[in-house]
DNA sequence: GTCTATAGCACGATAGAC
DNA sequence: GTCTATCGTGCTATAGAC
Protein backbone atom coordinates (compact mmCIF):
# COMPACT_ATOMS: atom_id res chain seq x y z
CA UNK A 1 0.00 0.00 0.00
CA UNK A 2 0.80 3.38 -0.75
CA UNK A 3 -0.20 4.73 2.79
CA UNK A 4 1.78 3.47 5.98
CA UNK A 5 -1.08 1.89 8.10
CA UNK A 6 0.65 3.99 11.07
CA UNK A 7 -0.51 7.26 8.57
CA UNK A 8 -4.00 5.56 8.22
CA UNK A 9 -4.18 5.94 12.43
CA UNK A 10 -2.72 9.44 12.60
CA UNK A 11 -5.44 10.79 10.43
CA UNK A 12 -8.22 8.54 12.27
CA UNK A 13 -6.96 10.36 15.02
CA UNK A 14 -6.89 14.18 13.74
CA UNK A 15 -10.08 13.28 12.16
CA UNK A 16 -11.36 12.58 15.86
CA UNK A 17 -9.83 15.13 17.46
CA UNK A 18 -10.81 18.15 14.79
CA UNK A 19 -14.32 16.88 14.27
CA UNK A 20 -15.07 16.61 18.24
CA UNK A 21 -14.03 19.95 18.39
CA UNK A 22 -16.27 21.41 15.50
CA UNK A 23 -19.05 18.86 16.88
CA UNK A 24 -18.73 20.45 20.44
CA UNK A 25 -18.39 23.79 19.19
CA UNK A 26 -21.43 24.17 15.85
CA UNK A 27 -23.27 20.87 16.81
CA UNK A 28 -22.81 17.42 14.91
CA UNK A 29 -25.83 17.33 12.73
CA UNK A 30 -25.00 21.06 11.84
CA UNK A 31 -21.25 19.79 9.92
CA UNK A 32 -21.11 18.71 7.12
CA UNK A 33 -18.49 15.79 6.14
CA UNK A 34 -16.56 17.86 3.80
CA UNK A 35 -16.09 20.77 6.06
CA UNK A 36 -15.04 17.72 8.87
CA UNK A 37 -12.30 16.57 5.96
CA UNK A 38 -11.36 20.08 5.12
CA UNK A 39 -10.68 20.99 8.83
CA UNK A 40 -7.89 18.66 8.21
CA UNK A 41 -6.58 19.60 5.12
CA UNK A 42 -8.76 16.24 2.97
CA UNK A 43 -11.31 16.34 0.73
CA UNK A 44 -14.96 15.28 1.46
CA UNK A 45 -14.30 12.16 -0.33
CA UNK A 46 -11.42 10.57 1.60
CA UNK A 47 -13.81 10.64 4.51
CA UNK A 48 -15.21 7.34 3.48
CA UNK A 49 -12.38 4.85 3.58
CA UNK A 50 -12.15 5.85 7.36
CA UNK A 51 -15.62 5.51 7.95
CA UNK A 52 -18.25 3.54 6.52
CA UNK A 53 -20.83 7.00 7.41
CA UNK A 54 -21.22 9.89 9.23
CA UNK A 55 -22.85 8.10 11.90
CA UNK A 56 -20.28 5.64 12.32
CA UNK A 57 -18.06 8.80 13.25
CA UNK A 58 -20.54 9.90 15.49
CA UNK A 59 -20.34 6.95 17.41
CA UNK A 60 -16.29 7.11 16.99
CA UNK A 61 -16.48 10.58 18.30
CA UNK A 62 -18.61 9.92 21.40
CA UNK A 63 -16.20 6.83 22.24
CA UNK A 64 -13.23 8.88 22.15
CA UNK A 65 -14.19 12.26 23.76
CA UNK A 66 -16.09 11.07 27.19
CA UNK A 67 -12.90 8.09 27.44
CA UNK A 68 -10.71 11.49 27.15
CA UNK A 69 -13.30 13.01 30.17
CA UNK A 70 -12.72 10.24 31.95
CA UNK A 71 -9.33 10.70 32.42
CA UNK A 72 -9.20 14.14 32.89
CA UNK A 73 -11.65 13.65 35.94
CA UNK A 74 -12.33 10.37 36.94
CA UNK A 75 -9.28 8.75 36.92
CA UNK A 76 -7.18 11.11 39.21
CA UNK A 77 -9.74 10.91 41.60
CA UNK A 78 -9.06 7.18 42.02
CA UNK A 79 -6.08 8.03 44.03
CA UNK A 80 -5.85 8.67 47.79
CA UNK A 81 -6.61 12.42 48.63
CA UNK A 82 -9.16 11.56 46.62
CA UNK A 83 -11.62 14.20 47.92
CA UNK A 84 -9.65 17.32 47.43
CA UNK A 85 -8.33 16.01 43.74
CA UNK A 86 -12.13 15.87 43.07
CA UNK A 87 -12.48 19.30 44.59
CA UNK A 88 -10.07 20.97 42.32
CA UNK A 89 -11.15 18.72 39.18
CA UNK A 90 -14.91 20.53 39.64
CA UNK A 91 -13.75 23.57 40.38
CA UNK A 92 -12.02 23.64 36.80
CA UNK A 93 -15.33 21.78 35.40
CA UNK A 94 -17.30 24.82 36.52
CA UNK A 95 -15.39 27.76 35.46
CA UNK A 96 -16.24 30.51 33.14
CA UNK A 97 -13.16 29.46 30.66
CA UNK A 98 -15.01 26.30 30.60
CA UNK A 99 -18.21 27.84 29.51
CA UNK A 100 -16.56 29.88 27.12
CA UNK A 101 -14.54 27.32 25.33
CA UNK A 102 -16.89 24.17 24.35
CA UNK A 103 -14.78 23.00 21.63
CA UNK A 104 -12.24 22.05 24.24
CA UNK A 105 -14.30 21.21 27.23
CA UNK A 106 -16.80 18.20 27.95
CA UNK A 107 -19.33 16.57 25.09
CA UNK A 108 -21.91 16.19 27.86
CA UNK A 109 -23.18 19.57 27.55
CA UNK A 110 -22.79 20.06 24.08
CA UNK A 111 -23.99 16.91 22.56
CA UNK A 112 -25.31 15.50 25.51
CA UNK A 113 -29.04 15.96 23.41
CA UNK A 114 -27.95 14.73 19.71
CA UNK A 115 -26.44 11.79 22.04
CA UNK A 116 -30.03 11.47 23.66
CA UNK A 117 -31.51 10.93 20.79
CA UNK A 118 -28.85 8.55 18.35
CA UNK A 119 -29.84 5.02 18.10
CA UNK A 120 -28.92 2.72 21.34
CA UNK A 121 -25.18 1.26 20.35
CA UNK A 122 -24.36 4.86 21.36
CA UNK A 123 -26.34 5.06 23.92
CA UNK A 124 -24.74 1.95 25.52
CA UNK A 125 -21.03 3.31 24.43
CA UNK A 126 -22.21 6.75 26.70
CA UNK A 127 -24.32 4.54 29.59
CA UNK A 128 -20.61 2.64 29.69
CA UNK A 129 -18.37 5.73 30.49
CA UNK A 130 -20.86 8.11 32.00
CA UNK A 131 -20.85 4.97 34.90
CA UNK A 132 -17.28 4.49 34.52
CA UNK A 133 -16.74 8.01 35.87
CA UNK A 134 -19.88 7.91 38.07
CA UNK A 135 -18.00 4.85 40.06
CA UNK A 136 -14.74 6.57 39.68
CA UNK A 137 -16.18 9.53 41.83
CA UNK A 138 -18.72 6.89 44.25
CA UNK A 139 -15.10 5.41 45.11
CA UNK A 140 -13.58 9.12 45.82
CA UNK A 141 -16.93 9.50 48.10
CA UNK A 142 -18.12 7.08 49.31
CA UNK A 143 -21.73 7.08 47.96
CA UNK A 144 -23.49 6.45 44.84
CA UNK A 145 -25.70 8.69 44.53
CA UNK A 146 -23.76 11.90 45.52
CA UNK A 147 -21.72 11.00 42.50
CA UNK A 148 -25.09 10.89 40.31
CA UNK A 149 -25.98 13.84 41.95
CA UNK A 150 -22.77 16.17 41.51
CA UNK A 151 -22.35 14.36 37.63
CA UNK A 152 -25.59 15.77 37.14
CA UNK A 153 -25.08 19.16 39.02
CA UNK A 154 -21.97 19.71 36.81
CA UNK A 155 -23.56 18.75 33.26
CA UNK A 156 -26.54 21.14 33.82
CA UNK A 157 -24.82 24.12 35.26
CA UNK A 158 -22.79 24.40 32.10
CA UNK A 159 -25.51 23.59 29.90
CA UNK A 160 -27.82 26.56 31.59
CA UNK A 161 -24.62 28.82 31.68
CA UNK A 162 -24.11 28.92 28.35
CA UNK A 163 -27.68 29.70 27.71
CA UNK A 164 -27.43 32.84 29.12
CA UNK A 165 -26.01 36.10 27.72
CA UNK A 166 -24.77 37.80 30.15
CA UNK A 167 -21.55 37.19 31.96
CA UNK A 168 -21.99 38.43 35.58
CA UNK A 169 -25.28 36.15 35.64
CA UNK A 170 -23.30 32.87 34.22
CA UNK A 171 -21.08 33.34 37.42
CA UNK A 172 -23.80 33.20 39.21
CA UNK A 173 -25.08 29.88 38.29
CA UNK A 174 -21.43 28.54 38.40
CA UNK A 175 -20.86 29.74 41.60
CA UNK A 176 -24.14 28.16 43.11
CA UNK A 177 -22.93 24.84 41.67
CA UNK A 178 -19.43 25.42 43.00
CA UNK A 179 -20.53 25.69 46.35
CA UNK A 180 -23.41 23.23 46.48
CA UNK A 181 -20.79 20.88 45.09
CA UNK A 182 -18.10 21.94 47.30
CA UNK A 183 -20.75 21.08 50.51
CA UNK A 184 -21.40 17.56 49.27
CA UNK A 185 -17.73 16.87 48.02
CA UNK A 186 -16.83 17.66 51.71
CA UNK A 187 -19.76 16.23 53.67
CA UNK A 188 -18.50 13.01 55.61
CA UNK A 189 -21.59 10.57 54.46
CA UNK A 190 -21.61 6.35 55.49
CA UNK B 1 -58.65 39.46 3.01
CA UNK B 2 -59.64 35.74 2.64
CA UNK B 3 -58.02 35.20 5.31
CA UNK B 4 -58.93 36.42 9.22
CA UNK B 5 -56.34 37.79 11.42
CA UNK B 6 -58.06 35.00 13.65
CA UNK B 7 -57.26 32.17 11.60
CA UNK B 8 -53.04 33.50 11.00
CA UNK B 9 -53.18 33.72 15.01
CA UNK B 10 -54.74 30.12 15.07
CA UNK B 11 -51.96 28.89 12.16
CA UNK B 12 -48.97 30.75 14.36
CA UNK B 13 -49.93 29.32 17.48
CA UNK B 14 -50.66 25.77 16.02
CA UNK B 15 -47.15 25.64 14.32
CA UNK B 16 -45.40 27.07 17.47
CA UNK B 17 -46.93 24.13 19.48
CA UNK B 18 -46.23 21.50 17.01
CA UNK B 19 -42.89 23.00 15.82
CA UNK B 20 -41.84 22.56 19.65
CA UNK B 21 -42.32 19.36 20.15
CA UNK B 22 -40.99 17.93 16.74
CA UNK B 23 -37.81 19.94 17.43
CA UNK B 24 -37.55 18.67 20.97
CA UNK B 25 -37.71 15.11 19.75
CA UNK B 26 -35.82 15.59 16.85
CA UNK B 27 -33.42 18.74 17.72
CA UNK B 28 -34.12 21.62 15.88
CA UNK B 29 -31.62 21.98 13.08
CA UNK B 30 -32.58 18.56 12.19
CA UNK B 31 -36.42 19.26 11.27
CA UNK B 32 -37.01 20.57 8.03
CA UNK B 33 -39.53 23.68 7.39
CA UNK B 34 -41.29 21.18 4.69
CA UNK B 35 -42.00 18.79 7.65
CA UNK B 36 -42.91 21.64 10.25
CA UNK B 37 -45.56 23.07 8.17
CA UNK B 38 -46.81 19.08 6.90
CA UNK B 39 -47.42 18.36 10.29
CA UNK B 40 -49.90 21.34 10.28
CA UNK B 41 -50.85 20.22 7.58
CA UNK B 42 -49.70 23.00 5.59
CA UNK B 43 -47.30 22.92 2.61
CA UNK B 44 -43.96 24.26 2.78
CA UNK B 45 -44.50 28.12 1.11
CA UNK B 46 -47.00 28.96 3.31
CA UNK B 47 -44.11 28.72 6.32
CA UNK B 48 -42.88 32.44 4.99
CA UNK B 49 -46.42 34.15 5.12
CA UNK B 50 -45.86 33.67 9.33
CA UNK B 51 -42.09 33.86 9.83
CA UNK B 52 -39.39 35.33 7.98
CA UNK B 53 -36.80 32.91 8.35
CA UNK B 54 -36.39 29.18 10.04
CA UNK B 55 -34.00 31.10 12.67
CA UNK B 56 -36.84 33.50 13.79
CA UNK B 57 -39.17 30.41 14.21
CA UNK B 58 -36.76 29.10 16.63
CA UNK B 59 -36.67 32.64 18.65
CA UNK B 60 -40.64 32.31 18.71
CA UNK B 61 -40.33 28.55 19.58
CA UNK B 62 -37.58 29.39 22.66
CA UNK B 63 -39.79 32.00 23.65
CA UNK B 64 -43.32 30.00 23.90
CA UNK B 65 -41.53 27.01 25.42
CA UNK B 66 -39.71 28.95 28.13
CA UNK B 67 -42.58 31.24 28.88
CA UNK B 68 -44.54 27.83 29.33
CA UNK B 69 -42.24 25.98 31.38
CA UNK B 70 -42.17 29.54 33.71
CA UNK B 71 -45.91 28.82 34.41
CA UNK B 72 -45.78 24.77 35.45
CA UNK B 73 -42.77 25.54 37.40
CA UNK B 74 -42.36 29.06 38.66
CA UNK B 75 -45.99 30.99 38.75
CA UNK B 76 -47.44 27.90 41.42
CA UNK B 77 -44.46 28.53 43.62
CA UNK B 78 -45.10 32.09 44.38
CA UNK B 79 -47.94 30.73 46.05
CA UNK B 80 -48.04 30.35 50.14
CA UNK B 81 -47.28 26.36 50.89
CA UNK B 82 -44.38 27.49 47.96
CA UNK B 83 -41.84 24.44 49.56
CA UNK B 84 -44.64 22.00 49.24
CA UNK B 85 -45.81 23.11 45.97
CA UNK B 86 -42.26 23.10 44.70
CA UNK B 87 -41.09 19.98 45.87
CA UNK B 88 -44.09 18.28 44.11
CA UNK B 89 -43.41 20.33 40.63
CA UNK B 90 -39.52 18.60 41.02
CA UNK B 91 -41.22 15.12 41.59
CA UNK B 92 -42.82 15.33 37.99
CA UNK B 93 -39.98 16.80 36.04
CA UNK B 94 -37.37 14.54 38.12
CA UNK B 95 -39.85 11.47 36.58
CA UNK B 96 -39.37 8.69 34.05
CA UNK B 97 -42.20 9.63 32.36
CA UNK B 98 -40.44 13.71 32.05
CA UNK B 99 -37.20 11.18 30.12
CA UNK B 100 -39.09 9.41 27.82
CA UNK B 101 -40.94 12.18 26.75
CA UNK B 102 -38.94 14.61 25.75
CA UNK B 103 -41.44 16.56 23.17
CA UNK B 104 -43.76 17.22 25.67
CA UNK B 105 -41.27 18.03 28.43
CA UNK B 106 -39.36 21.25 29.24
CA UNK B 107 -37.26 22.45 26.59
CA UNK B 108 -34.14 23.24 28.48
CA UNK B 109 -32.18 19.70 28.36
CA UNK B 110 -33.39 19.16 24.49
CA UNK B 111 -33.07 22.36 23.14
CA UNK B 112 -30.18 23.87 25.30
CA UNK B 113 -26.92 23.53 23.03
CA UNK B 114 -28.85 24.92 20.50
CA UNK B 115 -29.78 27.84 22.88
CA UNK B 116 -26.73 28.59 23.57
CA UNK B 117 -25.40 28.38 19.84
CA UNK B 118 -27.73 30.78 18.87
CA UNK B 119 -27.44 34.66 18.72
CA UNK B 120 -27.32 36.26 21.54
CA UNK B 121 -30.94 37.73 20.73
CA UNK B 122 -32.38 34.25 21.38
CA UNK B 123 -30.04 34.25 24.57
CA UNK B 124 -31.29 37.27 25.82
CA UNK B 125 -34.54 35.85 25.73
CA UNK B 126 -33.38 32.34 27.52
CA UNK B 127 -31.95 34.52 29.88
CA UNK B 128 -35.49 36.50 30.83
CA UNK B 129 -37.40 33.30 31.30
CA UNK B 130 -34.43 31.65 32.58
CA UNK B 131 -33.85 34.25 35.33
CA UNK B 132 -37.79 34.61 35.83
CA UNK B 133 -38.58 31.12 36.99
CA UNK B 134 -34.65 31.12 39.12
CA UNK B 135 -36.43 34.21 41.13
CA UNK B 136 -39.66 32.42 41.41
CA UNK B 137 -38.08 29.49 43.25
CA UNK B 138 -35.63 32.11 44.99
CA UNK B 139 -38.61 33.59 46.39
CA UNK B 140 -40.53 30.08 47.66
CA UNK B 141 -36.84 29.13 49.18
CA UNK B 142 -35.35 33.02 50.10
CA UNK B 143 -32.40 31.30 48.90
CA UNK B 144 -30.96 32.43 45.34
CA UNK B 145 -27.79 30.22 44.92
CA UNK B 146 -30.00 27.18 46.02
CA UNK B 147 -32.71 28.56 43.18
CA UNK B 148 -29.90 28.09 40.98
CA UNK B 149 -28.17 25.02 41.61
CA UNK B 150 -31.45 23.31 41.66
CA UNK B 151 -32.41 24.67 37.68
CA UNK B 152 -28.99 23.17 36.89
CA UNK B 153 -29.86 19.83 38.82
CA UNK B 154 -33.00 19.25 36.96
CA UNK B 155 -31.52 19.92 33.66
CA UNK B 156 -28.82 18.13 34.20
CA UNK B 157 -30.60 15.22 35.61
CA UNK B 158 -32.76 14.61 32.81
CA UNK B 159 -30.05 14.94 30.10
CA UNK B 160 -28.15 12.93 31.68
CA UNK B 161 -30.81 10.31 31.76
CA UNK B 162 -31.73 10.26 28.39
CA UNK B 163 -28.23 9.49 27.42
CA UNK B 164 -28.23 6.53 28.82
CA UNK B 165 -29.45 3.06 27.28
CA UNK B 166 -30.46 1.51 30.81
CA UNK B 167 -33.74 1.79 32.27
CA UNK B 168 -32.61 0.75 35.37
CA UNK B 169 -29.52 3.06 35.92
CA UNK B 170 -31.64 6.57 34.56
CA UNK B 171 -33.71 5.92 37.35
CA UNK B 172 -30.82 5.47 39.87
CA UNK B 173 -29.90 9.31 38.00
CA UNK B 174 -33.40 10.36 38.84
CA UNK B 175 -33.21 8.91 42.35
CA UNK B 176 -30.17 10.44 43.35
CA UNK B 177 -31.43 13.90 42.29
CA UNK B 178 -34.48 13.99 43.47
CA UNK B 179 -32.87 13.05 47.14
CA UNK B 180 -30.53 16.11 46.62
CA UNK B 181 -33.36 17.92 45.25
CA UNK B 182 -35.42 17.46 48.27
CA UNK B 183 -33.14 17.87 50.83
CA UNK B 184 -31.90 21.34 49.06
CA UNK B 185 -36.25 22.62 49.44
CA UNK B 186 -36.38 21.24 52.64
CA UNK B 187 -33.36 22.63 54.36
CA UNK B 188 -34.19 26.14 56.13
CA UNK B 189 -31.73 29.03 55.42
CA UNK B 190 -30.91 32.22 56.33
C1' DG C 1 -5.44 6.67 0.91
C1' DT C 2 -6.61 10.64 -1.44
C1' DC C 3 -8.26 13.12 -5.23
C1' DT C 4 -11.98 15.07 -8.56
C1' DA C 5 -16.43 14.56 -10.28
C1' DT C 6 -20.94 13.50 -9.72
C1' DA C 7 -25.22 11.17 -8.58
C1' DG C 8 -29.31 11.82 -5.88
C1' DC C 9 -31.57 13.99 -2.63
C1' DA C 10 -33.15 17.54 1.00
C1' DC C 11 -32.74 21.97 2.40
C1' DG C 12 -34.06 27.23 2.89
C1' DA C 13 -36.17 30.52 0.45
C1' DT C 14 -38.74 32.91 -3.54
C1' DA C 15 -42.34 33.70 -7.43
C1' DG C 16 -46.74 33.78 -9.11
C1' DA C 17 -51.49 31.80 -9.38
C1' DC C 18 -55.71 31.61 -6.63
C1' DG D 1 -52.91 32.89 3.48
C1' DT D 2 -52.01 28.96 0.97
C1' DC D 3 -50.74 26.47 -2.95
C1' DT D 4 -47.44 24.53 -6.63
C1' DA D 5 -43.25 25.00 -8.90
C1' DT D 6 -38.68 26.22 -8.82
C1' DC D 7 -34.02 28.31 -8.03
C1' DG D 8 -29.71 27.67 -5.89
C1' DT D 9 -27.25 25.40 -2.61
C1' DG D 10 -25.69 22.07 0.51
C1' DC D 11 -25.70 17.49 1.98
C1' DT D 12 -24.35 12.13 2.23
C1' DA D 13 -22.43 8.88 -0.36
C1' DT D 14 -20.32 6.63 -4.59
C1' DA D 15 -17.20 5.96 -8.88
C1' DG D 16 -12.98 5.96 -11.02
C1' DA D 17 -8.26 7.98 -11.74
C1' DC D 18 -3.76 8.13 -9.44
Amino acid sequence: MRYSADHKAQTREKLLCSSGAIAKRGGFSAAGVDGLMKAIGLSGGAFYSHFPSKGELFSAIVERELSQSLERLGESAEAQTSRARLQRCLDIYLSMAHVEHPDSGCALPTLGAEIARAELPVREQAEHWISRLQQAWASALGDEQQAWAILCQCVGALLVARMLATPQIQQQVLEASRQLVTELVAAERD
